[in-house]
Parts: C-alpha cells; sequence; structure tokens
DNA sequence: CCTAGTTATTTTAAGCCTAAAATTTTCTTG
DNA sequence: CAAGAAAATTTTAGGCTTAAAATAACTAGG
C-alpha cells in the first residue's frame, strides 16, 4: 500500500461560480453532504427497481436499460452507440447484448457497408414485452418519487440542468474515453435525458 | 412497439408548467424524466470519481467507499454494519474486506463474546491514508457540484429529505432483506447521511 | 497494391454485485 | 440439556463492469 501521496494534481481548479469563496470549505462540505444524500436515495430507488424487476419480469437492470436504450432510440443501434449512451463501456454492452439476444429480446444485424459495425435490435416480441414493462416500471418510479409535486420535479430538473461541465474539468491522465459504470437510464416511453 | 402517447414530452427541458394533479399520466411521466436525469447525473460524476481515485490513489470506489463507512463510524464495524450502511449484499463486504485486509487498508478482529462476528477496522496507516484522500474527494465532489450554492443545496437537500417510505411500498415478494447493489457513499469527514 | 493508422468491436483479467445455499455459532425452549 | 430456530457470515453461481490488450475491417498515402 504505498498510494504515492501524489495528493498534487488533486485539487482542481474549481471553475466553479461557488458562493462566497470566503467559506468555501463550509460549501465544499455541503456539497458533499448533498452528494452523498443524493446517493442513497438513487441508490435505494434503483435496489428497489432491480429487485422488482428480476421478480416480476425476470430480467436484470442493464438488461432493461439496455432494451429501453433501444426502443427509445427507435432504430437499430450500434454498439458503440450503445455504450456511448448507457455511460458504460463497449466491453460490457457487449455481454449484456450478447445474453438478451440468447433470450430472443434482441436480434444483431452485420450490416454489409462496414462488417465491423453490428447493428442490435427489438425482436418484435421483445419489443412488445418491453413495452408492457416500461408502463410497470413508470409506475413504480412515480411511485417512489411520488412525494414531488409538478412545481418541484420542474424546480429539480432545473437544477439538474446545471450540473455538467465541471465534471471533465481537469485530470487529462484519463484512459482515453473511459466510460465506465453502468449507469441505468430506465427509459422507456419518456425521451429526453438531459 | 410504440409505447403510444410518449415521444411527446421527449424534447429538453421545455416541461412548463405542465398539467393539474387530475392528470397522473403526466404527473408519472414527468417522475420519471426526473428519475432518468438524476441517474444521468450522478452516473457521470460516479464514474470521474471512480476513475480519478484509481488514477490518483489506486483504489476502487467501492474500496473507498468502505474506509469511508470505517473512518465515520469512528469505531470497528461488522459485516453486517456494513452491509448495511453501504447498502450493499453481506457477501459483498465479505471480498471488499478482503482485499482491503490483503493490502493493509483495515483489519480482522474475531471478538470473543460473539465468534460469529467479525469486527473491522482501519489500521493506522489505512486511517491517515484516508484522511488525505478524504479531502481531494471531497474537493472532487465539491467541483462537480460547483454550480450549486448555499441556497440551492439547502433546496435540494430539503427535498431529497422527503423521497424515502414510498419506495418499499407494496410488493411484498421481495427476498427476504435483500441489500442488493452497491452505492458509494463516499463519505468521509462530514457525517450525516439522511 | 501495401502498409500505417484509425475505428469498431471483442477478449481478458480482475474486481464488484446479488441471491440463494451452506456454515458456524448463539439463543430458546421444552 | 438437547433439539431446533435464529443470527452472522461465507460460499457459490452467475451476471455486471472496467481497463487494457487483441482482432478485424476500413482508410489513406506512397
Amino acid at each position: 500500500m504505498d498510494h504515492s501521496e501524489d495528493t498534487s494534481a488533486a485539487t482542481l481548479e474549481s471553475t466553479a461560480p461557488a458562493a462566497d469563496p470566503t467559506v468555501p470549505e463550509a460549501v465544499a462540505k455541503q456539497r458533499l453532504r448533498l452528494w452523498l444524500k443524493t446517493l442513497r436515495c438513487t441508490t435505494r430507488i434503483e435496489n428497489h427497481l432491480r429487485q422488482r424487476l428480476r421478480t416480476h419480469f425476470g430480467i436484470t437492470l442493464p438488461q432493461f436499460d439496455l432494451l429501453a436504450a433501444l426502443d427509445r432510440a427507435a432504430r437499430p443501434m450500434t454498439m458503440s452507440e450503445l455504450s456511448k449512451y448507457l455511460l458504460v463501456s463497449n466491453g460490457n454492452v457487449t455481454g449484456v447484448v450478447q445474453r438478451l439476444a440468447t433470450e430472443g429480446w434482441v436480434e444483431l444485424h452485420r450490416t454489409p457497408p462496414d462488417r465491423r459495425t453490428q447493428r442490435v435490435l427489438l425482436t418484435q416480441e421483445g419489443g412488445e414485452q418491453f413495452t408492457r414493462m416500461a408502463e410497470t416500471h413508470r409506475d413504480w418510479v412515480s411511485t417512489a418519487l411520488s412525494h414531488f409535486d409538478l412545481d418541484e420535479i420542474e424546480i429539480l430538473l432545473r437544477l439538474l440542468s446545471r450540473v455538467r461541465k465541471a465534471e471533465q474539468s481537469s485530470d487529462t491522465s484519463s484512459p482515453n474515453r473511459s466510460q465506465s459504470r453502468a449507469a441505468a437510464l430506465h427509459s422507456s416511453v419518456s425521451g429526453n435525458i438531459s
């Protein structure tokens, strides 16, 4: 365990409009609190959804997310497109698609023009099944967020659209375009995604 | 596969004042939009943090989270406590703790009173290293959320504390007390967690 | 052509994660 | 006190995930 305390580059260039620079410490603390609380909320709900998808439909959350992406796009998608959209690595997409294919949810098409790319699309039955699942899924989400009315959702959406930009700042040492960890978009009927 | 009516709301954060509560369909749609947007934001930030923890400190996010839990508790914790706090399965904790132990971050103590339980605690060096990492980590988070000032954080924290309760409603078919998926609490110095 | 570089994807190694079964130890109760 | 139930944990099987290396296919420049 040496972790070379390089801590140096760690500090980032606080490009933020940060409130009251005279108390950055306090602000940073509050932001961290917000981050932790947000994660706990989303994780709880996510776990809940994951479990229900499994018991009700026998499907995993990542698989559901991938189907949702295809449904939303309403056209065949390449592995790369899926990877980018789902915010996961391309190697990951390979595996999830494979499992979905063997179960008949999707099928693969190697299109002549470019034999490297592969296009994934929902099967007839997969699409129909998904439509049913998506509706139920939406209700689950709605229930989980039932404490928010339209005005509050409005506020939250507006605040959320402010996040971003600050993320990819600094740290150029990142491996090419890492797409990392699976997200879960549980998309479905509603489009838009920031 | 057309999921009927949707497609409409798809367009960015137009969202308008939307309809009144007499149209639950519309509300459910907005809640789903909020959910998806939230997930994309948190996933992006999480991926970002994960990558930086790796490149700067050579540690994984789940491992960091576990250390954070121990640091926050400021006392030895059992596997079950960690599992519950981190919102992950107990089997999962076993593995993460094992890896942390072989690298010298934590050590295990089998306390006489109840030989079933095992207590995990930070080593001297692990604790010191973590303190350094946590500070950097907090700055990363602060930067990611730099677009929020104290007032906005206040609003968000208040809204978040309303989530909950609605989650565990219905669906009794759940396997005993599933703790499921890893969360990430990235706690550290600042306590509080909803 | 043909070779170097780029792009799309898959493979690999290692770690994370869950659900369910198995273990070990403790508690309870007849 | 001896089952049997309960509790804490580990093990197992399978899926998810990433980063990095390896393939395969296309694109250009000579």
